[in-house]
DNA sequence: CGACAATTTGAGGCGCGTCAAGTGCCGTGG
DNA sequence: CCACGGCACTTGACGCGCCTCAAATTGTCG
């Protein structure tokens, strides 16, 4: 099987993603080790697994998460395509948190020392990674202020919103027929720190409410209005990021 | 009033943080635009602000947060002395959280384009910078654990443990007279997610069950093994950071 | 000594967790 | 073809952890 090449790169075009010059698309093929495509509910990254290698997401959904030691699971973050994983734990270091994907998913695979290389030879993508970093900082964020201070019903209202956005601004028709949406009741609890029972009686609330519906694997959004009144967003929540490559 | 120069920051010296070249500490003086001191309970970045500069704490305790609005507050982080501040917003961008003091505090004050200049000029520090960010990162996940997922007295137990190490490392002596802890039991509530009252029964149990103690601003550890347990700390947490400068 | 903030404690209630069952939708195999 | 098991989703009953309300206590500073 053939790989592509970063030139090629499906996700390039994109209105999202910035442009790069052929010399830092050359630069980044350099680095590129090889490709992995796992199924869904696969998992990329044990938790505490050492020396995870550098990937970025280029088809599918998969998350972050941390588990205590008597199972409660946390997720810390949904990784959609363009998205960067791996840049947390210090190279030689356990990673601190666990990858599984959500969706088939194909990932680019990068060598650990390769972002130090990246910022040796480009200090525009090195800039340009510490900003990818901070924003997705940001977005833990906004989970924390939800899990600590929203209520359920606000709780899920926000990230109902926030990941139809992130997945619109991945294809063409902006979510008129609304967003591939893989997630279980359970990945949603799990993201938000609510049990499932509790997380399903809430989803059919604002259902039944009219907000939104979830069906066949997709998410449409009935009434974004009162959703995004529901989750106390003033403005129109995070600009959307604009990852490398 | 005359400022410190980086050369003379006493920040350096401590184990904890990075050696680095004349060449480096110069860049980084050439940087810096100059120094704000600010008493306990002032804030050094509104919600909402947009260009803030960029800042690194010299000296004294600060804290990131956002707020709904309605008031209620969730604290993202305390920062300590070496810590970074502002890299989260874009230029040209609203602050996405504010900044607090919680006591009489020193920052360093860049401009916000020094963050590009700084990775051009030095793709060494560049690097530092965005495993910073990482790190920064990394600990916002692990709040965002303890906030989906662990119990009030975990909870506590957690970011005791994590705070004690922190300041400790900041200090000669390794906290065994204890170490400062300007925050109250406002803070600890906003920082973990609960109401006040909560917090104060739940901190006043793990006190009197003799795992540690809090008195005059200071934070005395009396039983590690037992707190950690408690957190369900299987090793011992992060490791330190290793900031700039 | 009075004002005010931080801490402490009690009483009562609600939101969300847990337990338990049931439904619907597959895919597999007899 | 239907029986079957498994998984996601759904719903009800009940209990507990944490929230809210209220008030007292302590320490600090003018």
């Amino acid at each position: 099987m053939t790989e592509t090449r970063c030139a090629d790169c499906p996700l390039r075009p994109l209105p999202l993603f910035l442009e790069h010059s052929t010399d830092e698309v050359d630069l980044v093929q350099s680095l590129k080790r090889r490709e992995v495509r796992l199924e869904a509910d696969e998992t990329l990254i044990h938790e505490g697994q050492t020396d995870a290698p550098l990937y970025t997401l280029r088809e599918g959904w998969a998350f972050r998460y941390k588990t205590l030691s008597d199972g409660r699971r946390q997720i810390l973050s949904f990784l959609l395509a363009g998205d960067f994983i791996g840049v947390q734990q210090k190279m030689g270091d356990a990673a601190a948190h666990g990858v599984d994907t959500l969706t088939p998913a194909l990932f680019c695979v990068f060598q650990r020392d390769s972002l130090w290389e990246l910022h040796r030879r480009s200090p525009t993508m090195g800039f340009n990674i510490t900003w990818l970093t901070a924003h997705e900082e940001s977005l833990v964020d906004d989970t924390l202020l939800s899990v600590g201070r929203r209520s359920a019903e606000e709780r899920i209202a926000m990230l109902l919103i926030l990941l139809f956005k992130r997945a619109a601004a991945l294809q063409k028709n902006d979510g008129a027929n609304g967003v591939p949406f893989p997630l279980t009741q359970q990945h949603i609890a799990d993201g938000l720190g609510l049990s499932l029972v509790h997380t399903n009686k809430t989803l059919r609330k604002l259902e039944r409410r009219g907000l939104h519906r979830i069906a066949d694997g997709r998410l449409f959004m009935r009434d974004v209005k009162a959703l995004a009144r529901l989750a106390d967003l003033f403005g129109d929540g995070h600009p959307p990021p604009r990852p490398l490559i």
